[in-house]
DNA sequence: CTGAAAGCGCTTACAG
DNA sequence: CTGAAAGCGCTTACAG
């Protein structure tokens, strides 16, 4: 019955070295000699020692955790990227400490803490909303944080990103429906005021202008990424007098819920309506009818972030490099000409 | 510019008293008086000061660190689950790393590296495949680890456990369909040896049972609670001769699955097949057509498993208590009378 | 109410 | 290849 554990010292004793050797014969293996490397590894089987964390970070004056900081937790579109980062990072040595914002107004002195020594060594953001002048501030008052931007951003920020096209994604969709042959084209846009919201907005806009078609105002569907708020984007297009014939969606969340209130309303998609979404979430391929969306590659966004982030901590990367992965049409059964 | 954090010491020496009395005025601020509070107060201001969480960790011999263990982060069903966990957690101080155990086989060495000294205070297991000996080798070595098993357990393990009924739950989906007038109900199972789907399984042979209803083996359909098994599972009823006219599906993510398979095979829920699924996951409702089911207070759980793991760390629980939340039967649009 | 001092468990120059 | 010693930045009895 071990009631507390062993530490470096207990296992040197058993040993019969220092303890300095036992912390070589650990972590550099190599430089003791090999009597020595057997003595310690008997030993630490023996106490069944394991390293105290918060010890060997003190000294080393580094924490070996990465914090990322998301703006819910429970929307699986995160999850994904999450996976990703954590796929480089537990291999490379570190932990990934998860924080949800959560529409906190103060995630912004989150972050802060986060930096706090002894507690992150690095930051991964997903959440855009953290305002620019505290970053400023923060990039102004000490050395420019080890952190990066993933998905979403922040403009003027000279922190590095890594995010898909979004502007060409949004282009993409619509020029798909206007292949199609649709000229009236609704937008389900993102929570206002949100860069992704922005610029997917812009991008079906353009889409339209390069087309030569005009972009009815009423067309524009508020939205904010959730399930629910598709759905009532939904409940405005059965109001409308003259409803366009396809909607693109600016996240696959809000095109499933769209596409199930139509259902429910007794309209079918694609005949009565189209529909894009954006993001290629892992159900997207299984609703019905199953979504054309814009793929995001979400594993390898979280990735490059973590190992963009790896790199910036080991400082050899510009800090200001933006890596811009490709987006891609997916067609599936949620799209067709329009009725005529 | 600030280079290099301050530290106590700093803001000892710009407030002009001892670092014990920093920590103090920090830390017990009722205890140290109003003029030196005030001056410590603003020292910290001028130096930027914030507290160095390996140091104070070392010191304290704690971590302030709650590490959960989910089978797989890309899974929306403990996405929110996580939340509820950090909603009660982050108030507590604590912080959440959360790790993805991935099919690891190693799953329990992780775990148990995750409660050395230094790194956590305590585990919220959210993977019952954590193989149960090495759980007890780790209770018999060592007092208690402070950790709770969440949403699956292992058996025989003498920790904490917050769960749903998971058998009543069962029997509820497969009685809602019996009333319907099915008698003949497949069964869409999670992964084999999964105690979550061994209990389902039961659940629903139980409830044939006691309705004088035979189950028929061939209507077993394996699943691994993943959407693309669902659209197996679907695969396998089209091929059958005479399949089930209903379906009780382990999991809302497999029956998402089977169900959209069934249409893309131009097949109609519940017309041709009446299906019921288990969780209750968000998009549940915004299925075509929405899904009946059977509802987990996910955050709820969450949150209780969060609550206890701070009570067992606190010392006051026995340590094996059990809690059941309970299941509730949600009636949408995929299931329905049989055809006569 | 406050300070001097010890110590949490490591790692790492510095000697040898 | 190895050891003695300092120090990472806190907190907390112990005195006063």
């Amino acid at each position: 019955m071990v009631f507390d554990k062993a530490s470096l010292q207990d296992v040197a004793r058993v040993a019969g070295v220092s303890t300095a050797t036992v912390s070589r014969a650990l972590s550099k293996p190599e430089v003791v000699s090999e009597i020595t490397r057997k003595a310690v590894i008997d030993a630490v089987r023996a106490t069944g020692y394991s390293v105290n964390h918060a010890a060997r970070n003190l000294r080393r004056r580094r924490t070996d955790c990465i914090v990322a900081l998301i703006p819910n937790l429970a929307n699986p579109f995160f999850a994904q990227i999450l996976f990703g980062i954590s796929s480089v990072l537990a291999p490379a040595g570190y932990n990934l400490l998860i924080s949800d914002t959560q529409g906190s107004p103060d995630s912004e002195r989150l972050m802060m803490s986060y930096l706090d020594r002894g507690r992150a060594d690095g930051l991964i953001l997903l959440d855009g909303l953290i305002p620019t002048d505290h970053l400023d501030d923060a990039v102004r008052s000490r050395p420019l944080p080890p952190a990066v931007l993933a998905c979403e951003w922040i403009d003027g920020s000279p922190l590095p990103q890594v995010r898909v096209d979004n502007l060409t994604g949004a282009k993409l969709a619509v020029e798909h429906l206007i292949g199609l042959g649709h000229r009236r084209i609704g937008h389900v846009g993102g929570p206002s005021g949100n860069v992704l919201s922005i610029v997917r907005e812009a991008g079906h806009r353009a889409a339209m202008t390069s087309a030569g078609l005009p972009f009815d105002e009423a067309w524009l569907l508020p939205g904010d990424f959730s399930l629910a708020s598709g759905a009532a984007a939904a409940g405005r297009w059965l109001g409308m007098d003259r409803p366009p014939t396809a909607v693109f969606c600016a996240s696959d969340t809000m095109a499933a819920g769209f596409v199930a209130a139509l259902h429910r309303a007794g309209r079918d998609v694609p005949a009565d309506c189209s529909v894009v979404g954006f993001d290629d979430i892992e159900v997207a391929a299984h609703t019905v009818p199953a979504l054309t969306t814009i793929r995001q590659p979400r594993t390898e966004i979280g990735q490059v972030a973590a190992r963009t982030l790896l790199a910036v901590i080991a400082g050899d990367t510009p800090v200001s490099a933006c890596t811009l992965l490709s987006v891609e049409l997916i067609v599936r059964d949620s799209t067709a000409a329009p009725r005529s």
